[in-house]
DNA sequence: CTTGACAGTGAACATTTGTTCTGTTATTAT
DNA sequence: ATAATAACAGAACAAATGTTCACTGTCAAG
């Protein structure tokens, strides 16, 4: 049978191209019959069986019934571009700042802001995409932390990372979180997993042994390891 | 006999208004019903007096005949607005949309998308705040791999990991690189020195080992990394 | 008061434009 | 080959939309 080929045909990207050149340069979207004369498809059928795909395919937004009611959402390349400030919107909707608190550092205790936190200096803070994020989790829960000294390598977080953390006062099994060991004055991360009366602190690295806790109440949960991110900037 | 007024009266200005919004909201411009509608007009030959009056004042131009042919020139305010998107642009530009197009495996060779790259599968791609790339990076030339399997924890690289490469065939000193290691057939992740006549490939986890590479021909640079992700979704 | 430009109404009309339908031609998996 | 699906054509249709026109009301100058 045929199969249709994931990706955008020549025809996807001519109409694409069309559609942006045309609101370029009238300030409205063209009509199905004159993609069709611009893009050498003879019949208007054929037009709306592209703009069907290309719809569905999430690069335009359509208006049934409605002359001209095309709009661009990205072109063939797969930029977002929008006319409207409404768009716009939407798409800094896609992004959110995370606030970057401090620094995580094995020997001292790492920052958590206070619950009621919704100060925002827009000079340390990370933008992130929505879509990396788990969406479920409610923003202003999170929070980030720059990575500082080698400690935390048997996590596979290096120095210089940026860990995304959420606040959690109680971790479930499987779960990397922050944690504050009481009786070593260390912060470390690690998989969190309560079996029994005790809690094994897995690293991620598997090569390494796991620490074995026998009380519990040492252990202090700072928050859950949401996102992980490593720049290499040297370039 | 009545004169008309220089400047805008009240309704001129709610039609432009109008005509500002609903473009930018809806990315095509409304049918001169839909301008009646809300600029409480009951006439549509009304509109077209008002429409017709801003067009001769030079805010608007029009296509005769042409169903929503109106392009907004200039607001009430006078302030041009040339397809006025500079706004909504500069803030989709702090996203980026980067490629998946494949796995990282050590024992396979990577894929690497041609240099005429420009296909964009909706499905299978990251989204990136252009704040956590380098500046400099031309996007093109960036796509993302997912790893797979534990082979790169000496990189400090997990399994699920995503690393965003920037596609370059010769690396400088100090950069992390995809390397193929042609006589091992093994792909890795490797910061990279050329010393002399050899090359040294130091594994990002301080306390291991490098590898010394005394035929370089052997060594080929797949590509720089760029970002590393790592995605912690278990909640 | 009359006049004429301005403002507004509503309906009829002519096009433009999107949609649907029936059918034909390629392409590809089995 | 055969069948299923994608790609395409063209006409007919329905709806949306711009235009025109005859008509009413307002207001200020003559």
């Amino acid at each position: 049978m045929a199969r249709r080929k994931s990706g955008l045909s020549p025809r996807h990207k001519k109409i694409l191209a069309f559609l942006e050149e045309y609101q370029q340069d009238k300030g409205y979207p063209p009509s199905i019959r004159e993609i069709g004369d611009h893009t050498q498809i003879s019949s208007t059928s054929v037009v709306k069986y592209y703009l069907s795909q290309l719809e569905e395919m999430g690069y335009i937004a359509r208006q049934s019934n409605v002359s001209r009611g095309i709009n661009l959402i990205k072109n063939a390349g797969g930029n977002l571009l929008q006319n409207a400030r409404n768009a716009a919107a939407q798409a800094l909707d896609q992004l959110v700042t995370i606030p970057l608190v401090g620094n995580i550092v094995a020997g001292e205790p790492m920052p958590v802001p206070p619950s009621d936190f919704s100060y925002y200096d827009p000079d340390s803070g990370i933008d992130i995409a929505r879509s990396l994020l788990p969406s479920a989790d409610s923003l202003d829960q999170l929070y980030a932390l720059r990575v500082h000294g080698d400690s935390m390598i048997d996590a596979m977080v290096n120095d210089g990372d940026i860990v995304v953390m959420k606040k959690v006062d109680q971790a479930r099994n499987g779960e990397m979180v922050a944690i504050w060991l009481a009786d070593r004055d260390e912060t470390t991360l690690k998989y969190f997993y309560q079996e029994n009366e005790r809690v094994r602190l897995q690293p991620a690295n598997p090569s390494m042994q796991p620490i074995i806790i026998d009380d519990p109440s040492i252990v202090e949960v700072q928050g859950k390891v949401v996102l992980v991110i490593r720049q290499l900037e040297n370039a």
